[in-house]
DNA sequence: ATTATCATGTAAAAGGTTACATGATTTG
DNA sequence: CAAATCATGTAACCTTTTACATGATAAT
């Protein structure tokens, strides 16, 4: 689906590649994410659809690039694909859950220090999603009204994050408290 | 990771491919999945690989099948695997927050009937991991005390999954107010 | 009769990561 | 002087999905 989000994006107006990368790595990143070798293969699959179209730009002082647009093809698939209601949960993965489910013969100690850790992690993210991208929705919103629609479902998928990461370090806690607990003092 | 899920469920006792499948779907298909032919593929190469031994089992009502059991290498594998930590979030996908992001377009009411369903899965799944799931973990505790500390970690597993579909159905319903007063009586 | 369950697999395609390659400018 | 940013891409590899193939028994 990664096709879509560069669909998504390039329907807002023209990118380059490296462009789309960073748009993504700023507004969605919490519920999709991709590389840029990655992006820039989609690109060209795209466009050898006839979805998207580049043409080069020349800059004095920095590389070459190319910037993409949508064309009417592109836009109709994308509306398509927007217009088509989703059936079904979809599935994730996450490999702390998976070591954690396996890990009863693990020193307790190293678990306990391994969830502090990723507890500050999901802490940054969640203040991330408090401020940085709270704001640049809500500027966005300001300089030109007439994305208000887009704005409001935008605020939507920040608020997932937001509970998403509360809901994570909740959860965090509340197994610390219980390695701590039924553990103490054991070793592994 | 696939490799992991396998060489940790064989490391309780060894398994068919088959009855690996339905192991993880009743287990940990909340944060791991996968599809019986990946499996299949998997378990071949991490018998090339010497992680794992297979025995044919001939049944007479039922066909043959491949019993896999876990090596002294897989079980090194495996404890390596466990025992180094987790240095970074995984990163997650969500089609459904991918399509909201760039849904302006799209008809309200269609967005709401789409949510609407997608909290009825949601609520199903909430119900299976405070009822079946955890009735399964619980049960395994009575019938072998010495898989306690398993036990113990299986629920903060389980509990993840109710977490997440309780703040998932929150949010939905969040955003289903949002879209029916921001949008209300509105066309597309 | 048809669908579900048991049971294993192969082949092709799609999706995604990692490593490599290039090369200028800017910031610390 | 080293690292980050800008900018694009290829090749090899790994992971995952989808579709196909087979065939018996049990349940509705």
């Amino acid at each position: 689906m990664l096709k879509y989000a560069i669909l998504g994006f390039l329907n807002y107006r023209s990118m380059f590649g490296y462009e789309l990368k960073q748009s993504m790595d700023g507004s969605i990143q919490h519920f999709w994410h991709s590389k840029l070798s990655q992006i820039y293969m989609t690109l060209k699959s795209l466009e050898s659809d006839k979805l998207l179209v580049s043409e080069i730009e020349n800059q004095d002082d920095k590389p070459d690039r190319k910037r993409y647009s949508i064309t009417e093809l592109g836009k109709q698939d994308l509306r398509e694909w927007l217009n088509k209601p989703l059936l079904t949960i979809n599935p994730h993965k996450d490999e702390l859950l998976l070591k954690l489910f396996f890990s009863a013969s693990v020193d307790k100690s190293d678990l306990i220090q391994e969830l502090s850790l990723l507890k500050k992690l999901h802490l940054q993210k969640l203040k991330t999603y408090q401020s940085s991208t709270k704001e640049i929705i809500s500027n966005s919103t300001k300089h030109e009204p007439k994305i208000k629609e887009d704005a409001i479902l935008w605020e939507a998928t920040r608020r997932m994050g937001e509970m998403y990461e509360s809901m994570y370090i909740q959860w965090i806690d509340e197994t610390l408290i219980i390695l701590q607990k039924k553990f103490k003092g054991r070793k592994s």
